[in-house]
DNA sequence: TCTTTTCCTGACCGTATGGTCAGATTGAAG
DNA sequence: CTTCAATCTGACCATACGGTCAGGAAAAGA
């Protein structure tokens, strides 16, 4: 075996060890909060000790740094369905899908980029101003072009956005609320019923039908 | 003059310091979060000394609590327009309008009840699992009543609500990203628009038109 | 085998934080 | 004026946290 199950050697020690310490930190970051959490926590949860920590990651600014880049990476890719899309039907219900499916699969990195935002985004604020207006400005006029080809009603692009991030999200950020509403975590059922209902709401609400 | 200017009444001292200290125990915990948040902060942007604090809250955990607290009765509230009215088009209408004010007016009182859900509602889940559960039935009953009556299409009551909060709060929780992406604050002209967009898009979304 | 580089970690340090307290100050009551 | 209770605050304390470091273990290279 080239690739033999628990190998030790030092290239996939490295990576091993980096992505387990990135996954308790941003299980942590969540729950905590940038202030909240500490280094312990995050080490425990890895279980490593926490000097092993610093050893990959110098600081805890370093490290939350990683979190929220990788989280903002998803992000992105996420938004790939919308494009090459026939029009907002398709585009924006398999973008809807596909959010939705981030909220349920890695509510922790939705929480993380939550936060991180909503103290004023200290460590991507360069991120947003390059990276997201660059991307937002793309969809919007996507957006604007189904509009003038007659695909969805004239709604203003750059809150149709809002809209989809605000839903989607929603389903991770305020998922403890939400599943203490419903009794419990919610089923396959649900978790499909929630996806048709922003769907359809939205879809319809854009005039796409 | 019976309530005088500036007076040292014992009655409003009280009274005047807790709502004084309040205030910036708010925007704090609300820009740094309850870990990041320090009572030193909170103390100087009140203008008094640290010590003072702990006589008023006995501790940064009390003092949170009431924060949380008072931004709760708020929102409770905005949902008195929802109340007799005649139908989806005045009531959710009005309810998109209250809390897209309340989310203009205070946002630190919105990031802060966003942020303590996101931790798993460690202060207020018995609020949670009450009020806020009786509030939500009754609601989600009001809105399958006006479904009953054809005064709407048949979409989930529940997720509806769902939605109305991620819609409007998004505008206070991520209202850093969206002033990044507009280049700055919303002026009025560009509130009323937002405004009338999450309308619009929503109430033809339930199909009340 | 010997050397070098990477990886690992217990013990430690300086600082910041939440909270305490004794005593001063100030308004109310008689 | 005197008394009493409420209000205020500088100084202090114990703890917890982020970060450091010297030195040991282990893999890679020669």
């Amino acid at each position: 075996m080239s690739e033999p199950a628990r190998p030790q050697r030092r290239n996939e020690i490295r990576q091993q060890n980096e992505t387990l310490i990135l996954q308790a930190a941003e299980k942590v970051f969540a729950e905590a909060g940038f202030g909240g959490a500490t280094m312990q926590l995050i080490a425990d949860l890895a279980g490593l000790p926490k000097a092993n920590l610093h050893y990959y990651f110098a600081t805890k600014e370093e490290l939350y740094r990683k979190v929220v880049q990788n989280i903002f990476e998803i992000w992105l890719h996420a938004a790939d369905s919308l494009d090459n899309a026939p029009g907002p039907i398709e585009g924006i219900g398999a973008y809807i899908d596909a959010k939705m499916e981030i909220s349920r699969r890695h509510p922790d990195g939705s929480k993380v980029w939550a936060s991180e935002v909503m103290h004023g985004a200290p460590v991507i604020q360069d991120y947003l101003e390059t990276t997201l207006r660059d991307w937002t400005a793309g969809r919007a006029a996507l957006i604007q072009r189904w509009i003038d080809e007659g695909k969805m009603a004239a709604v203003n692009p750059e809150h149709l956005l809002y809209m989809l991030w605000a839903t989607t999200q929603h389903y991770a950020d305020f998922g403890h609320q939400i599943e203490t509403l419903n009794g419990g975590p919610l089923t396959d059922a649900q978790w499909l019923r929630a996806k048709d209902s922003v769907k359809a709401m939205i879809l319809r609400g854009i005039g796409a039908v």
